[in-house]
DNA sequence: GCATATTTGTCCGTATGTATA
DNA sequence: CTATACATACGGACAAATATG
């Protein structure tokens, strides 16, 4: 890699430079700007210049399109032709379509589990710790990550790869829609006791009640994020 | 684009040259590779190596790696870092886990569908006269294309972006099995009628009733595919 | 509506690293 | 272990499309 430049938009962007070792540059530079986007720096519509980005990660303009690709595939940025690529922006018909398909994929994944492994639902475990963690700490952002670690991990329970992958797709697409969410807390708050109702359901063996509990749990959150689009569209 | 090889590849790979004048180019690649992997020209496991196919279409590596990451992402093609891109070789494991996702898919579309438009209806039934009249001419090719057609316009049904995309996703790495198939006919043949009887249901209103037929015709075709799987194993 | 500046799309040549015979 | 082939990544160039005044 070339030397890079040493901009102020370099180093808002490199506060991770450690973990910059693995997988293709290309790779390493959508970690990057993926990590840019969940967390708001790069707001839905905000446009992405090869030339700005480029020069300040210090990536030529072939590898930055590579790392582009990775992230349009991931439909996080859009690419509209010799106009460049954008932050995806979603409207509330998206917030419909990604809820029918969480409550398609994470339902039918518990229902369908069976008896799960211990391995699996330790991980549901693992992430069920990690949102009351950061909760107590007051990480919002973490707690979504947590968050969505746990549902990847409910999904993961039917043990089926390409029902994982959808799903982790969906997940990463969700987390342009909390960008509506003027207070994270308020949104994740709500779901921690949730989240473990739905795990001690699993232990005991009822899947079907933790399918249940999930389906009413994400009708509630849909609403909750429709509502806050509406307000949004109002100011 | 620069004056292109005239290699016994290029004239293999550009018999629709005429097709080749919408979208980048990179898709316009992307679908030429496509057509020759699920045609069979590019067998499961073969490398695709970035100067040889560059070379012969006239296009430049970075060009060429664009339209890589076009089929690596509708998973017909692997990558493979510093090694290259391979078409991919599907196990029996894979069959069953693409039938667990038609199964939820294609089904829940259905049911999901309420009362569908016409419109939607209408694509369902032409997919059918499609595979019926393919059938008739002995193009037992076509008649697939039309089948996929058939299954595509039943998720349309749902009227859901994203289970329409997951489901050309899934029917696409399906293709990649069916080469395991010595007889195209033999496979397609016996669902023909069953298209159309889903075709009734749909149109009669009894949504339950097609799901309910079409959960029976994933099973029997999965089974006729894993048999399949395990005679060429023997061999 | 037009001319100009900016940005992307595409291609090339080359240097470096990695896998495999 | 060496040699070869290939993928990765860079920088520069020009064409083409878009945005701007």
């Amino acid at each position: 890699m070339a030397t890079r430049g040493s901009s102020d938009l370099a180093d808002q962007l490199l506060t991770d430079r450690a973990s910059l070792d693995r997988g293709s540059t290309a790779e390493r530079v959508a970690d990057i700007l993926r990590g840019r986007i969940t967390d708001g720096l790069f707001p839905p519509g905000r446009r992405l210049s090869e030339e700005e980005l480029g020069g300040a990660l210090g990536v030529s303009r072939n590898t930055l399109r590579e790392a582009f690709r990775l992230l349009v595939h991931e439909r996080l940025l859009v690419h509209e032709l010799n106009r460049g690529v954008f932050v995806r922006t979603l409207v509330a018909d998206d917030v419909v379509d990604l809820y029918r398909m969480r409550r398609l994929l994470e339902c039918a994944a518990i229902r369908a589990a069976g008896e799960p492994s211990t391995a699996a639902l330790e991980q549901v475990r693992v992430a069920v710790d990690a949102a009351e963690q950061a909760s107590a700490q007051g990480d919002w952002l973490a707690v979504g990550s947590a968050n969505m670690q746990f549902h990847q991990a409910l999904v993961a329970l039917a043990n089926s790869r390409r029902m994982t992958e959808t799903a982790r797709h969906v997940l990463a697409e969700l987390r342009l829609v909390f960008h509506v969410m003027s207070s994270h807390r308020e949104f994740h708050e709500p779901y921690l006791h949730r989240n473990r109702k739905i795990y001690h359901l699993l232990a005991a063996g009822d899947n079907d009640g933790a399918a249940t509990a999930l389906e009413e749990y994400l009708g509630v959150a849909e609403r909750q994020l429709l509502d806050a689009y509406a307000a949004s569209a109002d100011r």
